[in-house]
DNA sequence: GATTAGGTTTTG
């Protein structure tokens, strides 16, 4: 069979009710993909290309894994056989039959590693020199979205919401509405953290950890629809989480100690429900940019040894739980 | 070849 040469159009010349177009974008707005009252999961998305047309995309695909891996803005991403659609006068892109999307990280300079779960995808030097061009052209843009929410959580600011990208230490759920995790990305909040009493059974994950460690573990309450996203969540897994928000003092929750709510009180972190914001979980791949980060940050040397973060292995890489070595 | 949603902070 030949191999199918695609054609794609640029964003300021989609037609309206065209059946079936191909684009490439880089990535302002996003939601991850969240169920809807339907049959299907919905994804959220917002475009932008060199002609600086910005396009909604609306996605149904009834298996997440369909649904486009976007990690962060500025991301870029390629879609096949999308139809256009007319919202509110705007012309917006809504998959169709045969749909598929190829997701890379928008660094220019950085590896042009195709995120998708596609089990075969035409992907050759157009697509490299394509990736390529938006990359450096988005880096030009002054007003374009940058990854600003994202915070370590030595730089988090009480009340704030923000994008965190940490490891998975632990998960308990707390009631019907609400799933802790406990989470760490290697740095050390300035503030102290609020205490979460949890059967030790109920933990998936270790119970307790040293007083070392445990200081450096946030607690994080998922609410509702998220409750359903961190059932498929498992220790050792590394995360972003969107629109996060830090809570001080007389914050209230499942399984908190009563504390006097008074300014500069224990922080607690809430991912409310519903996505607003594109408030949601997302369980980022082993090798993207974030996570690379992320391990060399945790393990590098702005920690001393004795405080080193020990990170988790992803599951099936041995018996468990084991420790990375340090530098 | 239906349907879903159509960005824009919980109120724990």
């Amino acid at each position: 069979m030949p191999t199918p040469k695609y054609m794609y159009v640029r964003l300021d010349e989609l037609k309206a009710a065209a059946a079936s177009v191909n684009v490439y974008g880089v990535v302002v707005f996003f939601k991850q993909p969240f169920r809807s009252r339907g049959t299907d999961w919905c994804s959220s998305l917002k475009i932008v290309d060199q002609s600086n047309k910005k396009v909604g995309c609306t996605l149904f695909c009834e298996k997440l894994e369909d649904h486009p891996q976007i990690f962060k803005n500025g991301d870029i991403i390629r879609m096949h056989r999308v139809k256009t659609q007319l919202y509110n006068g705007a012309i917006t892109l809504v998959n169709t039959f045969g749909f598929s999307a190829v997701t890379f990280d928008g660094a220019p300079g950085s590896a042009v590693e195709p995120r998708t779960s596609s089990r075969s995808f035409h992907f050759d030097q157009d697509d490299r020199r394509r990736v390529e061009e938006l990359r450096s052209w988005a880096g030009g843009q002054a007003a374009l979205p940058r990854d600003a929410a994202a915070v370590p959580l030595s730089s988090v600011r009480p009340r704030a919401f923000f994008d965190l990208t940490c490891q998975l230490l632990a998960k308990a759920p707390m009631d019907t509405t609400c799933t802790l995790l406990r989470v760490w990305d290697g740095t050390r909040c300035p503030h102290p953290q609020v205490e979460v009493m949890v059967e030790p059974h109920a933990v998936e994950g270790p119970a307790s950890f040293s007083k070392d460690k445990e200081s450096l573990v946030a607690n994080v309450f998922v609410y509702d629809n998220h409750v359903e996203s961190a059932r498929a969540l498992k220790p050792g897994d590394f995360l972003r989480i969107y629109n996060l928000r830090a809570l001080q003092g007389s914050s209230k929750g499942p399984g908190l100690a009563t504390e006097p709510s008074e300014a500069g009180g224990p922080l607690i972190f809430h991912l409310h429900g519903g996505t607003s914001y594109g408030r949601g979980i997302r369980v980022l791949s082993e090798n993207c940019p974030d996570v690379q980060e992320l391990k060399r940050y945790s393990m590098g040397p702005r920690l001393d040894q004795d405080q080193a973060p020990v990170l988790i292995g992803p599951p099936g890489t041995g018996s468990g739980i084991r420790t990375c070595s340090l530098l």
